[in-house]
DNA sequence: CCCCAATTCCCCACTTTTCCCCACAATCCT
DNA sequence: AGGATTGTGGGGAAAAGTGGGGAATTGGGG
């Protein structure tokens, strides 16, 4: 389970850290992915993308359907490991995709972790807790 | 099950300790989140916590939603665990969400703990005395 | 086929922050 | 009154954040 907000530099290659209690769940290494709908980057462990790759791929009807599936999801997936520094290398596509140049705010979801832009992240953060707190109203949770 | 009102010193370290009474309930360790819509820190046991990250999730009706949500929920929550001093740490975000500086109130608010700054506390507090005893009229407890 | 350039990967180094431990004064309980 | 617990402060070791260098790898061109 993945929670918190963090900011972080990304240097000039591309490398971005991330938060020492996320990476003691995912030695294993990760997987990277683009934000289905959102502009950010996805990341998940290998345990976790394989439990929801497999769970997409049992919704599709039709061969081709599937075809297409897989080359939406796996086509935009990178896998990648730590350095000796707690730090992933960000593909450059998945880099533009979410507009990140020198710094990612790393956002814990759940079973997932998102990396943003600030640009994008702003907005996006006051909309959440909008639709957060008018449910927390509306049932009172 | 968290009573009582308390004032504390925050250092500069941003550590503050909670009372006796709370520890001995959280041994395992808390879960700090934004008050959400008020200007304050909630305290979770671990426990309650996932009582009510899941009911609030079980709102979302898309998967969007759903995403967006989490957002809201996990981004804005960290895990903190008691120091040698019956202490925790609070992140700078949550701090300055709360306004909080060198003194934090500490509120026992039933299922949840509550931290306020001195200033917002004030007005918060004969706000909801006032709520509370209009409610009991009404009520005829 | 070889060589060169560009990229990737891994390691090293430095600075800052965090975490954990110790210390002391005040308070509470017996 | 005395011992244990609690509130408050600080120091030092360890970890984390950031930046850069050089070897290995890949791909393209001569």
């Amino acid at each position: 389970m993945f929670f918190g907000e963090y900011s972080y530099k990304v240097d000039e290659k591309g490398r971005v850290p991330l938060p020492p209690k996320f990476r003691r769940e995912l030695k294993e290494g990760v997987i990277l992915a683009k934000g289905m709908g959102e502009k950010c980057i996805a990341i998940y462990s290998i345990a976790e993308w394989k439990r929801l790759s497999d769970s997409l791929a049992a919704k599709a009807v039709t061969p081709a359907n599937l075809r297409k599936l897989n080359r939406a999801i796996f086509g935009s997936a990178f896998s990648a490991s730590f350095d000796g520094q707690g730090r992933i290398t960000l593909p450059y596509s998945l880099r533009e995709h979410a507009g990140i140049a020198d710094t990612a705010i790393v956002v814990g979801a759940n079973n997932r972790i998102e990396l943003w832009s600030e640009d994008q992240w702003k907005p996006e953060k006051t909309s959440a807790e909008e639709q957060a707190s008018q449910i927390i109203e509306s049932f009172g949770v």
